[in-house]
DNA sequence: CCCCCTTATGACACCGATGACATGACATCG
DNA sequence: CGATGTCATGTCATCGGTGTCATAAGGGGG
């Protein structure tokens, strides 16, 4: 590849000319400019970044490990594929930024995590984001000198920044929203407790219930995920024909994920039940190729993991920049209900002081 | 950063030394060895790739550019996130032979990727990958110098090195599949015609079709992809509703894609029609969020985008290398069909001479 | 006891770009 | 007309590693 020397010996001129050149830097001869601009055409010249980077100690770069990239595949994702979107917001700011992003994933192995820290450092980048596949508490190693780090997507206990969703108010939104809509008896298919994001959607649940005076029926609750084994189907059909078997049965089912909801399509009209006039369905994350495509479409929450990826980024930006350092809370995002078909709204809500919730 | 400079001063030995300790080069003495080493993990050191670089002129680097990342929001995606998947086999192949991937999407503007392969070149990478989002041709700037280049999913009329689905082969696997498990009259809801994969599946249908001495029958052949548009369930369902009304009705319905099989599945219940019990549905692209969870599971045609990926992978890091810089066939790839529960098996086959497609 | 070889270490130049400083040719001004 | 300023360009050192060569100490064989 050529050099700036080369570029200067075709032209004609030193290398410090093509340097002003190729930066507008200091004052330069048309004729000569000239010169060095056909130079550089001729000999396809790029400045190497390698050679900047030793006088100006600034990469422009930015690394992001994540386990996304190799375990897509392995197990089918429950919550689609969030990492992508993740990436996607993070990439948009930072390309705005001028920053060039490179992204190593774990190979589902998370001890290659400290030499993927490495081989960025050994790259100067100049900030760092891990992101996880679903909302859960990792443990990074340290992070030898001050190249700041965001987590997005997890938290630890040590205080790094975060930027994580909110889904105790997602599943709040959700709850009072089927209220309003006249739901009165609610039935939540959860995803495994282990799950962050079971049990602060839990929470968010049975808030919604509480300020709308309902009482919490644990009947109404299951564990319906069994991380993709066999009896899942099973599983969910004996919980569905249980709760609507009940004196008072379920007017909805809210389900952990679109995935789980589109199972409980399948399952419902096989058991002959319509949706939604006889029942109605709501999933969680707005995952848009199933929400969007199931006839009726379905009524979920958003999981922001866009805005999720560009708040990380303006926050590691931040840091970068040497602002913010000693915030340590982590940042929670909230996503809008999406209000589609496969929720009836029974009747005019007759319940008061029921707050609205933003919906953005 | 700690520099080199920096551990030999606290070590009390020479940069050179360092250097020696961190590559194993030349015989260090226990003490020297241990004293460095020390020195190293007190000050965090991790040697400058930027450095190495400039004497090295290796980077290790591979640049991959793709729409995917910041496309995979904007529409609905057809086919599932199948740039995810390609990226997952490249990270493979490339973290195994040591090398760094860079990622950068073109944001939705074509007109961005110069701007971007410059961005890679002055980082030097040694080779780089194109990602398509579905398959199609594509024209990408000229790259100065002989850096490697390899299409993945798209190809180009310049020669190019590429790696793409062999659509003609999945669904003549497919159809040749069905008409072993006793299906005749075969519909066919495509996607859009100008899509490449669009012809070369049709072509692959009719020639299961003419290989099983059946004749094509263009009334059970229909577009049923408006890109998103509002009528696009509408229109499956006049279609559907159209061919079920002829008097030799399609026995099974293959989809242009898993997600149109997912708006078949309701469509065909809200009509009353049971799956796979009445009518039988395939997809392609074996999109297993939806294929396995759909129910009864969807039989398609896997699109082996991580296989791809590999190849693509392999491919470049051979140019790297030096081998078949002068091979220009386009690589095919094809993937196997995936037989569930959503087509019936409805009498032994009849028909001689059906040959066995592999379906690996 | 000297030579040669091995081991352990250092000095120095170099990779490609750029900042600091220097130089030379004119133009302008008091 | 000399002092000063501006433009156009060149020289040199530097960033952080590593290859090349040099140097010095110890050890064994003749």
């Amino acid at each position: 590849m050529a050099t700036i020397y080369d570029v200067a010996k075709v032209a004609g001129v030193s290398a410090k000319t093509v340097s002003r050149v190729l930066n507008g830097d200091g004052p330069v001869g048309r004729e000569t400019r000239e010169a060095v601009e056909a130079a550089m055409r001729d000999l396809g010249y790029v400045p190497s970044n390698a050679a900047r980077m030793m006088r100006a100690s600034k990469s422009g770069l930015v690394g992001l490990i994540t386990g996304a990239i190799s375990t897509a595949g392995e197990i089918a994702r429950p919550a689609g594929l969030p990492d992508l979107f993740i990436v996607q917001g993070i990439q948009q700011v930072m390309a705005q930024a001028g920053m060039t992003l490179m992204i190593a994933d774990t190979a589902g192995r998370s001890e290659s995590v400290p030499h993927l820290i490495d081989t960025f450092l050994s790259h100067r980048v100049e900030g760092l984001i891990y992101v996880a596949e679903y909302h859960q508490q990792v443990r990074l190693p340290k992070i030898s000198g001050q190249t700041p780090l965001v987590l997005v997507n997890c938290f630890d206990d040590a205080g790094t920044p975060a930027v994580v969703p909110d889904d105790q108010r997602g599943q709040y939104a959700l709850v009072n929203r089927l209220i309003r809509a006249g739901h009165r008896r609610i039935a939540y298919l959860t995803l495994r407790e282990e799950i962050v994001a079971t049990r602060l959607r839990g929470t968010g649940y049975r808030e919604a219930l509480a300020e709308a005076g309902l009482v919490f029926d644990p009947a109404l609750v299951q564990n319906c995920d069994l991380e993709g084994r066999d009896g899942e189907t099973q599983l969910i059909w004996d919980t569905i024909d249980r709760m609507l078997r009940m004196p008072d049965p379920p007017s909805v089912f809210c389900c952990g994920n679109d995935k789980m909801a589109l199972a409980v399509y399948g399952i419902l009209r096989s058991m002959g039940r319509k949706v939604p006039d006889e029942v109605s369905v709501a999933g969680y994350d707005n995952y848009r190729v199933i929400a969007e495509t199931l006839y009726p479409p379905l009524t979920t929450v958003d999981l922001p993991y866009t805005a999720m990826g560009v708040r990380a980024a303006q926050r590691l930006l931040a840091l970068i920049s040497g602002e913010g350092r000693d915030d340590r809370s982590p940042l929670l995002v909230a996503g809008p209900v999406h209000w589609r078909a496969s929720v009836t709204e029974r009747r005019a809500a007759n319940i008061h002081q029921l707050k609205t919730v933003r919906e953005d």
